[in-house]
DNA sequence: CAGCATCCTAACTGATACTG
DNA sequence: CAGTATCAGTTAGGATGCTG
């Protein structure tokens, strides 16, 4: 039986657990539509989430590596975000798994009606 | 701006909201590597899910339609699980991101301690 | 063997108010 | 504008005991 992935250091668990809450891939797909965006565009574009939810999500991805914070010293503040070079290259297989669940929503919907009994 | 997912009805958190969660994809991977399991090998294949969280992931996937449920009339009972097609047409497209993770791992755990401070 | 029911905790998330 | 701080609610997840 194969079993490839110890419980520690699993790369499956540890990318989930980082694209797989709530906001992030949300956030990564937006930035990629739109290239660098201020901190109040993304809030614009997402528009329910929360200013806390919204920074802890900047922050985490950030700290991965995946976008880039640019911080201009002006009054009012002005902070731009964009995908780094790592970022963009998740984009793709990102892409893909939004297409799927694109074209087989509907026969997802269709089987959870069913289940409800 | 680009901004295409309405708050509701949003392909992406909605497919996130079930492949994100703490065990699907890695219940969805051991599945697609082993064929057909019986409830207790996908326990073993990984070991530290609960048996309640397990048997809540397996019912949500079933439900989804993207893994099927078969049970035997024997005692002892004996309940076999593997992937729909729907669950197999999925599972290229989770490959690609767990490849993605395998190859930039090293990278991003570069980045998280550096971001420390 | 394959589960369900119950209880419990910790983590995630949101609302609100405030600041440089 | 772009945050931080605090508080409170919700939910995911785990431990345990029991059953057909």
């Amino acid at each position: 039986m194969e079993n490839f992935y110890t419980n520690d250091n699993c790369p499956i668990r540890d990318v989930l657990s980082r694209l797989g809450d709530k906001w992030s891939m949300l956030v990564l797909v937006t930035l990629n539509a739109n290239g660098t965006m201020r901190f109040c565009d993304v809030h614009k574009a997402i528009a329910d989430i929360s200013q806390r939810m919204l920074t802890v999500t900047l922050r985490t991805l950030e700290a991965d590596g995946l976008i880039s914070r640019k911080v201009y010293a002006e009054v009012p503040p002005r902070v731009e975000y964009r995908l780094t070079e790592l970022g963009e290259s998740l984009m793709p297989r990102v892409q893909m798994l939004v297409d799927w669940a694109l074209e087989h929503m509907g026969e997802i919907m269709k089987h959870r009606e069913v289940m409800v009994k």
